[in-house]
DNA sequence: CACCAGGCAAGTA
DNA sequence: TACTTGCATGGT
C-alpha cells in the first residue's frame, strides 16, 4: 500500500474512533505560544494548573507576562516543571517580539510559516516541535507538527524508518497528505492522544489500539 | 516504589 | 556527527 494510503487510513480510525479534538486549547494566540513552551517534555495536566496560575494573576498577555522578573515569572509556571529554564525560555520569545515586532502578534503573525518558523527556531528554548506547534495552531498556517508519538506511531506502523529525524519524519507527511491546516491540526492531536493511551514507551497497549491490526 | 509526560541545549568523544 | 545528561513537577 502506498505511504499516503496509509496515513489516509490511519486518519480515519484515528478520526472516527474519537473524533474532533479542537486543538489548540487555549483562548488565544498568546497563550498557545506560553503553553507550546510550557508543555516541553511535559504531561498537559502540569501545564493546566499553571496557565490557571497565570490566567488568575491576569498574566496571560505579552505585555503583562513581559514586565515580570524571571524569578515571579517561575513561582507562577512552577507546576509545570523546568519552571527556571521555561521562564528563561517565555523571556527569550516575549525579547524576540518585543523588540523585532514591538509586541504587535498581528503583525508578528501576519509572516509567512516559513519565516514565522525560522524567527521561533533562533529563539534559544524553542526548536522544531514547538516553533511548529505555534506556526500551526498559533499561526494556522499548515505545518505538519512532529512529536514522539508520531515516530513512535509510524515507524511501529513501518510508515517511517526507526531512525528518521524530526526533518525526515515532516517530509513524508507534507509530500504524502494534502496541505491543509485543518487536516495537520487533527492529525497531530489524534496521534497525541492515542500515543497518550496505546503507546506509550513501555508498556504498550496495542492490541486495543484503534489502529490495531493494520496493514 | 518506578516511570514518564504534547523537548531542548550543552557537553562529550 | 551521534550519543548522553540536566532540567522538575505531579499522574498513574
Amino acid at each position: 500500500m502506498q505511504t499516503s494510503e496509509k496515513l489516509k487510513e490511519i486518519y480515519q480510525r484515528l478520526s472516527n474512533h474519537y473524533g474532533p479534538q479542537n486543538w489548540w486549547p487555549a483562548e488565544s494566540r498568546f497563550e498557545v505560544m506560553v503553553g507550546a513552551i510550557l508543555t516541553q517534555n511535559t504531561n498537559w495536566q502540569n501545564v493546566e494548573k499553571a496557565l490557571a496560575n497565570l490566567q488568575s494573576a491576569e498574566l496571560l498577555s505579552l505585555g503583562s507576562m513581559s514586565e515580570l522578573t524571571v524569578e515571579k515569572l517561575a513561582e507562577h509556571i512552577r507546576p509545570a516543571g523546568y519552571y527556571t529554564l521555561k521562564a528563561n525560555r517565555l523571556q527569550n520569545l516575549f525579547h524576540l517580539l518585543n523588540e523585532q515586532w514591538d509586541g504587535d502578534l498581528d503583525y508578528f503573525f501576519q509572516q509567512p510559516a516559513m519565516a514565522l518558523r525560522e524567527q521561533l527556531i533562533s529563539v534559544k528554548g524553542i526548536g522544531p516541535e514547538t516553533a511548529d506547534a505555534i506556526v500551526l495552531y498559533a499561526a494556522e498556517k499548515p505545518v505538519f507538527v512532529v512529536d514522539n508519538y508520531t515516530h513512535r506511531i509510524l515507524s511501529r506502523h513501518d510508515i517511517i524508518p526507526r531512525e528518521c529525524g524530526y526533518y525526515e519524519i515532516q517530509e513524508i507527511l507534507t509530500d504524502n497528505l494534502d496541505e491543509d491546516v485543518h487536516l495537520f491540526n487533527e492529525f497531530h492531536a489524534l496521534l497525541v492522544q492515542v500515543g497518550k493511551q496505546f503507546c506509550k514507551k513501555t508498556n504498550p497497549k496495542c492490541d486495543e489500539c484503534p489502529l490495531q491490526g493494520l496493514v
